[in-house]
DNA sequence: CTTTGGATTGTCT
DNA sequence: GACAATCCAAAGA
């Protein structure tokens, strides 16, 4: 699947309400994201990776109907949708139309650093925030966020202003469905959690 | 540099 | 009982 480029003219910059942004499938918000600024009590940095997951998709936790977990997916546009991974980690996802997410996979950290730090327990920028379970454990997500707002404490999501070149590939981590290109990235970002295949990725 | 296996637990089959 | 939207350390090339 060859890499696709985003192009939007620069007059583009509607200032959208949480419910209108959100309120479209998973695969539009998630590139529309790349580039945002989220922000967890003060602690955050700017998306550069995320993937998009539907009601119709067979990777999509969505995808055989509403469960105890996955109760957020259901639930408002513009909440959290946080899950355990491996038992170990925490997945921040941001809801969209009912039964489908967009997961953060990494941020290029902006504020808190030493906050994140401690957290993480380096302090090499780019194991921070690059990766979706390490990002959670540096801006401290954990299942209490599980549906609470983007758009009120502690989360602080601000929109980019600004256009940017948006790579596209295959998901990471699923066994099914994985040949849909659903995966977005900025473009050059050294905080990416893996290269995307179908661009030269030069750090 | 790449590959491999262990940690760890909620959820679904 | 199996497996998962992951991460890390260790070992090999």
């Amino acid at each position: 699947m060859p890499c696709r480029w985003r192009r939007e003219s620069a007059d583009r910059v509607e200032v959208m309400s949480l419910e209108s942004f959100f309120s479209r499938p998973a695969v539009a918000v998630a590139r529309d994201l790349i580039g945002a600024l989220l922000s967890v009590e003060k602690v955050g940095g700017i998306i550069v990776e995320s993937e998009a997951y539907e009601p119709d998709d067979p990777a999509s936790h969505s995808y055989r109907g509403q469960t105890s977990r996955n109760r957020a997916m259901f639930g408002q546009p513009g909440r959290a949708y946080v899950y355990r991974s491996y038992g170990m980690h925490w997945c921040l996802n941001f809801v969209c139309l009912p039964g489908s997410a967009v997961l953060i996979r990494a941020l290029e950290p902006t504020h808190g650093l030493d906050r994140m730090a401690v957290r993480r327990g380096t302090t090499q920028p780019r194991l921070l925030c690059s990766g979706p379970g390490r990002l959670t454990q540096a801006l401290g997500v954990d299942g209490s966020m599980d549906g609470l707002r983007l758009d009120e404490p502690p989360f602080v999501l601000t929109l980019a202003s600004s256009i940017h070149p948006v790579a596209t590939g295959p998901r990471i981590g699923i066994t099914r469905a994985v040949e849909y290109p659903w995966r977005f990235g900025l473009v050059g970002s050294p905080y990416l959690s893996c290269r995307f295949p179908d661009v030269g990725m030069t750090a």
